[in-house]
DNA sequence: CTAATAGTGTCTATTAGACAGTATGTT
DNA sequence: AACATACTGTCTAATAGACACTATTAG
């Protein structure tokens, strides 16, 4: 091996084909939620979490439906500003919430050639989305949800057209609960991208009792009711009013609106509190 | 832009050169715990964080401390696989407790080329090694660690050498606590790899207190006494004996052994209860 | 009036915090 | 005996769970 006598020396030397190079993309997980409204005009509509999904027109995986996603342009791009490129396309919006998932490596995850995948998660209430969506693209609401025996069953809709798929969950560490994703039954998501929506959903899970982050799903004027039937959509359980009430007491501020012309009595909204 | 018919032939005819490429490596901030011994032979000796440093010994960086860490063979390796490789050869260990951190990518972060690289952080006993280390690599035990007005200051020592480096936290997303790392002060330790420290150090104070991380770095049989002492020095505050135990209780499991000839009343020593 | 949800008061059960006290080894 | 830590009992404070009750609207 030559030797150099400092730092400058060697940089000028250096052979940036030394080691194997690869490509990079970020795929977005966005996420929000959706009302299912109800014939009955009294009773509220049911929530349910939503993501964004858009429909590949080239190979691979040609016609299948898959994360936003974009390779990285490792010339002048970080993973972060890459996420940010591809979401204000999807959306139109720059203000998201955005959180780094993890980064998904399997060899043979892309068919075309090694490609290293960070994903990342997004929030956003949909209503404030006021441009169309592209033309490829389709939010699917999750309507259904389980996990029996370790095996999560996942099922999305959107107005056309109903997407099944169901991963199979193996513990590999039991000190802190990490477990290994298999893709047991997928016949219309691209790539890996179930796995990626399953971990980002259950981040969005882990996360919603210690931090703040459903508020980023929340519009800016929401009755409790509302937050609670977020809360008990993401966590999958029903809660109890007067408990919810007191534990998000402090985290929310009350506003002198109202929502009226429910069929029963009004609800006062409120709004998050930034203290 | 050329058609294709199907999947198959897309792919023969694929392009790699299509995208730009990078090279991705894998670092591991390998974290135990030590004791500092108290010249009085009643005291107990009190417990510090350590993490594994290799002193590099060519450009760039040259004599600079880093973390574990090798480019990944895109060819035929997993991140995993290549954090266990790392460890293999470090540690002479297969089975640590690996995770992964976060995916650390500034576009400045190595001199060489774009280099992004997918921290891992590795738990162990390290009176587990009973190899000696490599001749490079060297036990620190972190003497100081303090936040002060968003700035966290970092002193670490081996035995022959004092470490010191201080990093900036900003607070870019105020529903999560997510908070951005800026170097302020560091002339020993390579690349990006205080954030990497920090940034590490920060996710098992996390974890401690909703898994059971902890015993990652224990020995197989330890006392009370010594498991809160090392939750206090990742917690960085003292605990309740009391308060502890009652915690802890349904973790661990009484044995019949005892730890004497410490010149007090003697601990009951207990393991870990895989449940 | 009725159906439906909004919102609150209060009792109970569980968990966390604090402190004082007893136990038991080494020198 | 003196010191130092191990370990426990118990009181109190805070938090969580459960349920019953009142309030208010559209139709």
């Amino acid at each position: 091996m030559k030797k150099y006598n400092n730092e400058k020396e060697f940089l000028e030397n250096y052979d940036v084909t030394k080691f194997d190079r690869l490509s990079m993309t970020t795929d977005i997980l966005l996420v929000s939620v959706s009302n299912k409204d109800s014939i009955n005009y009294r009773k509220t509509s049911k929530k349910m979490i939503s993501i964004l999904l858009v429909k590949r027109d080239e190979f691979p995986f040609k016609d299948k439906w898959c994360l936003p996603g974009g390779f990285l342009n490792p010339k002048k791009e970080t993973l972060d500003e890459c996420a940010k490129r591809v979401l204000k396309k999807e959306t139109n919006l720059s203000n998201i919430y955005l959180e780094q998932l993890y980064t998904f490596d399997d060899i043979d995850r892309d068919p075309r050639t090694r490609v290293v995948s960070s994903a990342y998660v997004a929030l956003v209430d949909k209503n404030k989305l006021i441009y169309e969506l592209n033309k490829n693209a389709s939010w699917f609401d999750i309507t259904e949800f389980k996990e029996i025996d370790n095996i999560v069953y996942i099922t999305m809709n959107n107005n056309n057209e109903t997407i099944h798929f169901s991963i199979k969950k193996t513990l590999i560490q039991k000190t802190t609960n990490q477990y290994s994703f298999l893709i047991l039954k997928n016949e219309s998501i691209a790539f890996d991208h179930p796995k990626v929506i399953l971990s980002g959903i259950e981040r969005i899970r882990n996360k919603i009792n210690y931090t703040d982050i459903v508020f980023n799903m929340m519009p800016k004027y929401f009755s409790l009711s509302e937050l609670q039937a977020v809360y008990e959509v993401i966590l999958g359980e029903k809660l109890l009013a007067p408990a919810f009430r007191r534990i998000i007491a402090n985290k929310v501020e009350k506003t002198d609106k109202m929502l009226t012309g429910k069929g029963h009595r009004p609800s006062v909204l409120f709004k998050y509190k930034e203290t």
